[in-house]
This record gives structure tokens, C-alpha cells and sequence, in this order.
RNA sequence: GGCGACGUCGCCAAGCGGUAAGGCCGAGGUCUGCAAAACCUCUAUCGCCGGUUCGACUCCGGCCGUCGCCUCCA
């Protein structure tokens, strides 16, 4: 199996650090506001890559953080004139329902910011201890030019960053790079005790805190959206391996945007469409298959109009697995008895399942890996068009077919109506 | 200004050195009481210009266009 792997610009063989089981940390949400389509991508991809993980056969332990401090929730709940940490748990529970309803597995673990405290106080007190930290009144920032290394993510130079700078420099920085561990609490903020005063965590040091906290010094597997690529991802990897000295994830996976009119679609351009309103009017496999349309690491661009294209291949796709599932009969197949059509569909599964396997191992091609399926389809319902006559007997080369494409289906999450809410989608027409 | 991505059939989208998966829509047909569903058939030479090669959509160079990161953002 192949990944992209941001840090090295280039396709490696995926070998995880301990045989058979994988570490994976996915950011999640900054739970400020409900989250959009775009947010979605990435959430998505994140429970694909795990629930194929786990096809291959490995024992996937997958952390995603729920970031519930941070300046923009204290930013918007000033503006509510509501509690910072009540408006953060109401959009934490919205954030697990939608994605629930999405079809989004929960991760294993789910960690929230306020939880960890103590953690990420630790560890700001060791890169003070390693003399990578200061304090300016309060603050404690990162001295990024204590780590050599730092830029190694984004390729990102101290001059790069200098040129382009539109926004004012804190003055209290050594460098425009660094970035706030710490920050004194401002009245009515939401804080914490710490050895440098009442305050709350920087944006980036909840990620190292948690991730380390849950999967250990070194992650296989640390995925995220592109636009965390720099600093956020950048940060966490100064932060984590200079308190440890150890390499902090193995394999970066990011997401490219969803756009919307053209452009990327994001909270600051306010040009999002919340999951839950799309929910309304697109069942979740047509959100999903959508959104796995295109390879991850390629801008897809919403449109409505796609969502519509996508729901009418789910149908189609379901309505095969139906079908299967009416003829399918007892029993085990037998495949040295196999008549020539039904030898020549076993072999088509074979070869499916292979395909599929091949274009997923490819660095995640859920795009070829439809075409896979929708491919498989189509030589099902030939077959069945074909031997209708003698359907009426028990066919368990059915049942195991319908198995085979309800794994692979599973994988991508597009059969799964039955599970989640088939009610309340439609509502009836008489 | 620095760094990067993308440009493939009407729309969406894989492929990426040996002559283009798939989806949606459309047309014709089979089936059907009608319709739906299903099935069959049909529709591309890959932004432009050069170069490398026996051979390029696929590699290299230039150009045009679109977008992104560099600042909060999945």
C-alpha cells in the first residue's frame, strides 16, 4: 500500500511502526460553529482511510481531537454573549451528530482540549525545560529558530514567511514564526492555573498534547486538512519532537478544498454550506459518494447539481445489493461445480475485489475505486438479466457476492441507509 | 513577491510512455398493459506551442487560464 506523504513530497510504502496495528490522529473541528461540506471532506476521509485500514486487516486506533478553547470560540461567544465553554460543548454535541448522520464513524478516541490541561501544561514545560519556550507577561511563544528542522513540513523558510506578511508583527515574538503555547487570560475569558499565570492553551499545542497523550510519542498516520499544513501541522511537529526527540507522525495526509463557485469553499470566505442543511436534501451515501468522487488530493468543486448525479449512482448501486440480497439462497458455493456464467461472475468478483484493492492501495483512489464498483454492477445485472429463468433456485454464489460488494461498499460507506436513518429522509409521496 | 495545485467526452472524473475506467445527462433498442426499474448499443485523442522518444494525455521547457498556501480556516 501507497500514501502520499506531505512530508516527503512523494508515493511510500505504507509500513506502520508496529506490524499489523496502526496509530492514526486526524485533526478534527474547532467546535465554534457546525461544520460545512468542506469539513466534511476531510472528516470523511479520515473515516475511509481507517475503515480501509481495517479492511486490510489492521487494528486501527484513530484519534481525533475536538478542539473546544480557542480564540474563535471565544470570539463568537462574546458576540452570542454566551459562555465560551457552553457555546463549545453545544457545537462539540451538533459536531457528532452530523457527522454521525453522515455516516461518519466515531474515532476511537475523541479527545477534547479541556480535558487535557494538564497535558499540554506538561508539555509546555518541557520545551521550556529543552530552552525552546519564553514568556513575554504572561504569553509563552515557541522560538521556532531553536529547532532547525522547522519548515520541514510546508517547505517554508524564515524568508518566505517574512515576505509574505500582511499582518502586524507582535512586536513580543522574536520571530514572525512563533507561535503562542500559552496565553494570559483576557476578563471573562475561560482559564486555567498554570505555572506562567491563569490563562488557556495556544491553538497548536492541544494537537501535540492529545495526540501524544492517546497514541504515544510517534503517530503512524497524522491526516488533516491542506489548509493545516502550515503553520498548524508545522507547529505540532516543532512542539511534539523537540520534547521527545522523536519523529511525531510518520505519514501526513491532507486534504485538498472543496470549492464552491470556483473558490475555496471556508468559514472566512463565508461561502460554506453547513453539512446539516445539505443533509435536507441529499441523503448521506450521495454526500459521501460525491465527495469521494475525486481523488482527495484533487480540488472537487460543489455543486448541487453533482450531488444530484452521485444520488442516482447510489441508487443504482443499491438497487443491484437489493436484488441480490432478494436471490441470494443458502448454503456454500462451491466453485469447482460452477457452471460456466455463473464460474465466469465468481471470476468477475475475484477480479473486482483485486481491482478494487489495487486502486485503494494507490494512495486511497475512491474515484477509481467507484469505477471499480460501478463496473462490477453492471456485470452483475447482466448476469442476472441473462439466467432469470433459473434465479428461482438457491443461489449462494448470490450471497456472496452481495457480501463481496457490500465490503467494498462498506468501505466507502455508500450501503448504508438501513443502519443510519432511512426514515426520516424522504417524506411520502401520495 | 515566495511556494504549490489544477486544466481529459455536454457535465463530473480515473488514468499518466505503447494509441483514453467509470458516473450523470442524452439518443436508439429490449422488457413491460402504461410507467418505473433493469439490460444492450452509441458519443473524446486529453488547454496552447515547442522538445525528448520508435512511440506522449502521460517526461522536459515555455505560454495561457483557474485555484490555493504564505494570516483564522478541514
Amino acid at each position: 500500500m501507497r500514501i502520499y506523504n506531505t512530508l516527503t513530497r512523494r508515493k511510500e510504502e505504507f509500513v506502520p511502526l508496529e506490524e499489523g496495528k496502526v496509530r492514526m490522529y486526524s485533526c478534527g473541528p474547532t467546535v465554534y460553529d457546525y461544520f460545512h461540506i468542506g469539513n466534511a471532506r476531510t472528516f470523511l476521509f479520515s473515516d475511509v482511510i481507517r475503515r480501509y485500514l481495517e479492511y486490510k486487516g489492521y487494528e486501527v486506533t484513530l484519534v481525533q481531537n475536538i478542539t473546544d478553547i480557542d480564540d474563535k470560540i471565544i470570539q463568537r461567544a462574546n458576540e452570542l454573549g454566551l459562555d465560551a465553554l457552553r457555546l463549545s460543548k453545544e457545537y462539540s454535541e451538533a459536531y457528532l451528530m452530523d457527522a454521525g448522520k453522515l455516516g461518519i464513524r466515531p474515532a476511537n478516541i475523541q479527545p477534547r482540549a479541556t480535558e487535557h490541561i494538564r497535558e499540554i501544561i506538561q508539555l509546555i514545560q518541557q520545551l521550556e525545560s529543552k530552552g525552546v519556550a519564553y514568556t513575554v507577561n504572561g504569553d509563552v511563544f515557541y522560538d521556532v529558530n531553536q529547532f532547525p528542522e522547522y519548515g520541514k513540513l510546508s517547505g517554508r523558510t524564515r524568508e518566505d514567511v517574512r515576505s509574505g506578511e500582511r499582518v502586524a508583527i507582535d512586536e513580543r515574538k522574536r520571530d514572525p514564526r512563533d507561535f503562542a503555547l500559552w496565553k494570559s487570560a483576557k476578563p471573562g475569558e475561560p482559564k486555567w492555573d498554570s505555572p506562567w499565570g491563569e490563562g488557556r492553551p495556544g491553538w497548536h499545542i492541544e494537537c501535540s498534547a492529545m495526540a501524544m497523550t492517546h497514541l504515544g510519542k510517534t503517530l503512524d498516520i497524522h491526516a488533516g486538512g491542506g489548509d493545516l499544513e502550515f503553520p498548524h501541522h508545522e507547529n505540532e511537529i516543532a512542539q511534539s519532537e523537540v520534547a521527545t526527540g522523536e519523529t511525531f507522525a510518520r505519514y501526513w495526509i491532507h486534504v485538498a478544498f472543496l470549492r464552491i463557485n470556483g473558490t475555496k469553499m471556508g468559514k472566512s470566505d463565508r461561502n460554506f454550506i453547513y453539512i446539516r442543511d445539505a443533509l435536507k436534501q441529499h441523503r448521506p451515501e450521495a454526500i459521501r459518494y460525491f465527495l469521494l468522487s475525486a481523488h482527495y488530493r484533487t480540488p472537487l468543486d460543489y455543486n448541487t447539481d453533482r450531488l444530484a448525479d452521485a444520488a442516482s449512482a447510489v441508487r443504482r448501486l443499491q438497487n443491484c445489493r437489493d436484488t441480490l440480497a432478494r436471490l441470494g439462497g443458502e448454503g456454500e458455493i462451491i466453485p469447482e461445480e460452477f457452471s460456466d456464467v455463473d464460474r465466469k461472475l465468481y471470476d468477475r468478483m475475484r477480479l473486482a475485489q483485486q481491482e478494487f484493492e489495487q486502486v485503494m492501495d494507490d494512495d486511497f483512489n475512491t474515484a477509481a475505486a467507484l469505477g471499480v464498483l460501478a463496473t462490477f454492477r453492471a456485470q452483475i445485472n447482466t448476469y442476472l438479466a441473462e439466467n432469470e429463468s433459473r434465479l428461482h433456485e438457491s443461489t449462494p454464489l448470490l450471497v456472496s457476492i452481495e457480501k463481496t460488494m457490500q465490503q467494498m461498499a462498506g468501505v466507502l460507506g455508500i450501503f448504508e441507509e438501513d443502519k443510519n436513518q432511512s426514515t426520516s429522509t424522504t417524506p411520502d409521496i401520495v
